[in-house]
RNA sequence: GGAGGUGUCGCAUAGUGGCCUAGUGCGCCCGCCUGCUAAGCGGGUUGAGGAUAAAACCUCUCGCGGGUUCAAAUCCCGCCACCUCCGCCA
């Protein structure tokens, strides 16, 4: 949710943000006029009930018959304030639903367009030659069969399609990763959390994952939870209806938990491995900062990434993704994406974005504004970004292939999966 | 799952239909006093919205949502959280 306060005072602003995601810049001036219905019908019933209460006093004191009269007369003015009041919710909900209804306003400068405009920023590290090296190079599943790490058959037979099991140097591989970003994470002054992954409705929406794609989301009918998709929903909760700390710094945390996605619409997509999946494993940066030191955040979060992809010692390269693929919360998301030998392309291994006061203004999260001498308060800017998946897996067991099947394990990860070289088994 | 209890302004508490415009203590902030500190004295101290050039001011907010009433922190219903006990279970 945006600052009503910013349609209001820069209304060519938002309309020009809704212009370049590709969507309705009606919308502003809906909100407008159910914004200023709200406030003529809040003006009225806010009137009214100061008489009622007034009045009020004038009851209590009086006595007998004069008090039977008066009680009469109150009772009048009663139903007209009950009327008002109604009138006053109904608008301000309309407003509501409308301004729910808006996506962030995005960071000026940022590509216009749908999911091919991104522009590319950087790219890191050349794709290896396999040709020049003399073989045909393997895909991570073909990989992870022979090594004994990926098991898609039987998650099939237990779970249905787009299910597996990581099995033995693939289940050491999958907590090395997440070992490590964690490790880097807690390096960095990150506090490490293990989140819950069903949370209740509101924070699901106050995090803005239950607009456009509600349909991606696992939702529990009998208990009204929803299996979350990634930490971030959860690390968003976590400081919902507070007023927090920030003069010492961002509130940074490390969120490793299962995430679970729907893939609706997919069908067809990504059907080979473990690329696009139901349930995966994933450490997240979440972090809460002062929102004229979110831009500069964001940057922070896009470093961490790319030192761990620097420690996995794979080619990536770094986009900005365009307005019109951003989704609902995010004013701004930079992705990486790794290279892989057998498809020829890049593929999302993390994806930062900056929320700004989206995500905190839905969810109630503010802190003392350090301009205000009355000590107000104002919403606080929260941004993400990836640390570790599953699916590095597959960037790893396919750039660090050898002719024989086996894989070199980076130098990072050794320490944690214990092993210089997966062997075929 | 069942029974009972509790939920008030950062903390502790008072408040059983109109005198609540929610009192008091502690904490915190500002000031006075003072060699310094403490004590003492005076004032301030939930959050949201509306109004305004800014204020004064107005409305809402006593776990959340409904209801009764001219009038609700107070009465009624539902929900949630916590505590105690019973049952069941990893």
């Amino acid at each position: 949710m945006i600052d009503i306060r910013l349609v209001r005072e820069d209304p060519e602003r938002v309309r020009a943000s809704q212009r370049a995601r590709g969507e309705d810049e009606g919308i502003v001036d809906a909100i407008l006029a159910a914004d200023e219905a709200r406030r003529s019908s809040l003006t009225e019933f806010e009137r009214l009930r100061a008489e009622q209460k007034s009045f009020g006093k004038q009851v209590a004191a009086a006595k007998g018959e004069e008090k039977a009269a008066l009680v009469a007369q109150a009772k009048a003015t009663s139903d007209k304030v009950k009327q008002l009041q109604a009138s006053a919710d109904t608008a301000s909900e309309d407003l509501d639903a409308l301004v729910r209804r808006l996506p962030n306003v995005i960071e000026e400068g940022i590509p216009s367009g749908g999911e091919d405009d991104y522009a590319v920023l950087e790219t890191v590290g050349a794709p290896r030659d396999f040709a020049a090296e003399g073989f045909e190079p393997r895909d991570h599943l073909e990989l992870g069969e022979l090594l004994g790490a990926i098991d898609m058959e039987r998650g099939a037979k237990v779970s249905g399609a787009r299910f597996y099991f990581l099995t033995g140097v693939g289940a050491r591989l999958e907590l090395a990763i997440l070992n490590l970003a964690i490790a880097q994470a807690i390096e960095h002054g990150f506090t490490p959390m293990i989140t819950p992954t069903l949370v209740k409705s509101d924070v699901m929406h106050g995090a803005g994952f239950l607009d456009a794609h509600a349909d991606e989301v696992y939702r529990l009918d009998d208990d009204d939870l929803y299996l979350t998709g990634t930490s971030e929903v959860a690390l968003a909760g976590y400081h919902a209806d507070e007023i927090l700390d920030l003069s010492d710094g961002p509130k940074r945390y490390a969120g490793w938990s299962a995430c679970y996605r729907r893939e609706a619409g997919s069908y067809g997509k990504d059907t080979r491995g473990i690329i696009r999946v139901h349930q995966f494993q994933k450490v997240e940066m979440f972090s809460y900062c002062r929102p004229e030191d979110a831009a500069d955040e964001h940057q922070r979060l896009l470093g961490w990434e790319r030192e761990m992809l620097a420690k996995i010692e794979v080619p990536y390269r770094i986009i900005d993704t365009a307005a019109g693929d951003l989704g609902g919360p995010p004013a701004r998301k930079f992705d990486c994406e790794a290279w892989v030998p057998t498809q020829g392309r890049y593929r999302e291994l993390t994806s930062t974005s900056n929320c700004t006061t989206y995500q905190a203004r839905r969810l109630g999260i503010r802190e003392r504004d350090p301009n205000s001498e009355k000590g107000t308060t104002r919403h606080v800017a929260t941004l993400n970004g990836t640390l570790g998946t599953t699916r590095w897996i597959v960037a790893i067991l396919e750039n660090h292939q050898q002719a024989d099947g086996s894989v070199v394990v980076p130098e990072a990860l050794r320490p944690y999966v214990g092993l210089d070289v997966l062997r075929p088994a």
